[in-house]
DNA sequence: TTTAATACATTGTTATACAATGTATTAAAT
DNA sequence: ATTTAATACATTGTATAACAATGTATTAAA
C-alpha cells in the first residue's frame, strides 16, 4: 500500500524533474535520444523509457528550447542530435531558480 | 511561448512536491483543509486552489497515511482536522530521502 | 441585502510518464 | 543461416493529478 504510494509520487516528481536533467545534460553535451536515455541513467540514475524521451524532446523542439540536426553514420540509423537554444539556456537557469526556491523550504 | 513552458513545468513540478509539502506540515500541526491551503501560501509560498487540496487528501487518507476528525466549532462549519499515520511519518523521511537524491544531481 | 470569507466537495479538462506497439538496421549468439 | 538483442526512431492508449468551474452552507462585514 505504502510501497504503491511512494512508487505513484516518485512517477509524479519524475514529470517536474525530467525536463530540467534533460536540459542539463544537453547543455553539457549534444546527445541523440537513445544515448540520452543511457545518460539519464548514468548520470542521473533515473530510469525512463523510449516513449517518455521522444515526445519530451519534441515538445521541448515545439517550445524553442532545443534544435536538432540529423548525422549520418558510417553504418547503422542516422541519429538526431539534440542541442540547445539560447531560449533553452535561458529557461533552464530559470528553471534552477524555481526548484532551487521549492527544495529550500524542506525542512 | 517559454513563460507558456515554464508555467507548464512548475504545475508538473507542484504534482511532485505538493504530497511532500502536505506532509511535513500536517506533521508539525494538524490541519483542516482550509487551513493548509493558508498555510501552504504562508509558509510555503505555493498557491493551490480547494480543487487540489480535497482531493490530495482524501487520497492521503486511501492510501493510510492520514487520519482525520471532525471537530464541530461554537460558530460556523465542523472543521476536518488531518494527521498524520506511523505510515506517513515513514513515508515522508523516505519522500525525502527521495527527493535529496534528485537535488544532489542539479549542478 | 448583498458581498466576501470561511469550509467542505465533485466534475470536466489538460498535461505528461509509461506501456505497448511499430519500423529499421546491425551485431552477436545459436 | 536464422534468431535474438541492441540500437534508433516514433506513435497510440492509459493513468495520474493539478486546476478551473461549479455546488452547498455558514457567518461577518459592507
Amino acid at each position: 500500500m505504502k510501497e504503491e504510494f511512494l512508487k505513484n509520487w516518485d512517477t509524479q516528481l519524475k514529470k517536474g524533474v525530467l525536463p530540467l536533467y534533460v536540459l542539463q545534460i544537453l547543455k553539457e553535451k549534444e546527445c541523440y535520444g537513445y544515448e540520452l536515455i543511457q545518460e539519464l541513467k548514468l548520470s542521473m540514475q533515473m530510469e525512463v523509457t523510449d516513449g517518455t524521451i521522444y515526445p519530451l524532446l519534441i515538445r521541448l523542439m515545439k517550445e524553442n528550447l532545443l534544435t536538432h540536426k540529423w548525422v549520418e553514420q558510417t553504418s547503422g540509423i542516422p541519429r538526431k542530435y539534440y542541442k540547445l537554444t539560447q531560449e533553452g539556456i535561458e529557461s533552464l537557469k530559470e528553471m534552477k531558480v524555481m526548484i532551487s526556491n521549492i527544495i529550500l523550504k524542506i525542512n
